[in-house]
DNA sequence: GAAGTCATGTAACGGGTTACATGATTTG
DNA sequence: CAAATCATGTAACCCGTTACATGACTTC
């Protein structure tokens, strides 16, 4: 149920109508949390019919620009607040690890590496990212800079793991 | 679709039941890709029409032990190594964080704190977790111990960030 | 013989992905 | 006026979660 809150949390900063939210997503919360415009569009729908958010604006195109209401603000503060985050992820990149036993050591060895490179490349596209964006001081840009800075660590991380890991390999 | 290839990789070390595989999921690979019951029983039942999987035994109250096939093991060994894993994971966690603007600089913060304190206990119960398991010499406990070691690192690395990140809220 | 464990299966629902479908406005 | 961009909506399908349903065997 995350998305609505993504959404929510989006346009507390500024009205927006569904086009530029897909925008947003894929900018800014691509890594973090990725939406298609099929499922952005319909959780509008649902998002204005239980009263969270409302049409402000309407434009050429059939532009509809959403704007959070009190309700909506209560909700994403509930969120926020009151209710735990959820440690567990998939990670299909760990689930293969399991199972590099059924290769040769040579093959699995090259897995890991690729995933060095991998994450040696993700590193390096967030920097590229960091300095492309001209941060605002608005909230969206303060705590996307941490967010980032997550990213950066995580990518080190795994690329200094996945250097030992291949190294474990006799 | 890796559910599928989860359990081909569980059943390349040993024939199973799908009742076993389900403790086997709970035990090693919940942290990485958790499954429910009735999943894994529909995914045996589709492997085995598929011909990835075959029941080598059937036992008491029903119990049907699966074994994977040759074609099982080609398709376990085509996913490792001819299909890239996908990089992007959503996470629950760092979505919240981009909006911890709409919160007070003290929730902000706050919500940071405990972050690191999910991290530390995370690096903890994993702690406790390789104390407790017998590791033996098979593929899945070498293997096992390096996706345990990336836990470790992992944790350590986000209560790191976390304790960082709430040190930037003014 | 009651309680616990072993063991399998199915149905309903919700969220995410892909693909299809349409059309208005702006820009070169 | 053609191409690009802006803009929205819907349908089919797959995967995962929760809940329901049933029964056999083992252990105390």
């Amino acid at each position: 149920m995350s998305l609505r809150h993504a959404l929510l949390g989006l346009l507390s900063e500024r009205p927006a109508s569904g086009y530029d939210l897909l925008k947003l997503f894929d900018t800014s919360l691509a890594t973090v949390w990725p939406a298609t415009q099929s499922q952005i569009y319909t959780e509008l729908t649902k998002l204005a019919d239980a009263g969270l958010i409302t049409v402000a604006a309407e434009g050429p195109r059939g532009r509809k620009e959403y704007a959070l209401t009190e309700q909506g603000m209560a909700e994403l503060r509930h969120w926020l607040t009151e209710t735990a985050p959820q440690r567990n992820t998939r990670s299909d990149i760990l689930l293969r690890v399991f199972f590099l036993g059924v290769l040769t050591p040579g093959q699995a060895r090259a897995y890991l590496t690729e995933l060095v490179e991998m994450s040696a490349q993700g590193e390096e596209s967030l920097r590229h990212l960091a300095e492309s964006i001209d941060w605002d001081d608005d909230n969206l840009s303060t705590y996307g800079r941490i967010v980032l800075e997550y990213g950066l660590r995580f990518n080190a991380m795994r690329r200094d793991w996945a250097e030992w890991a291949a190294g474990q390999i006799t």
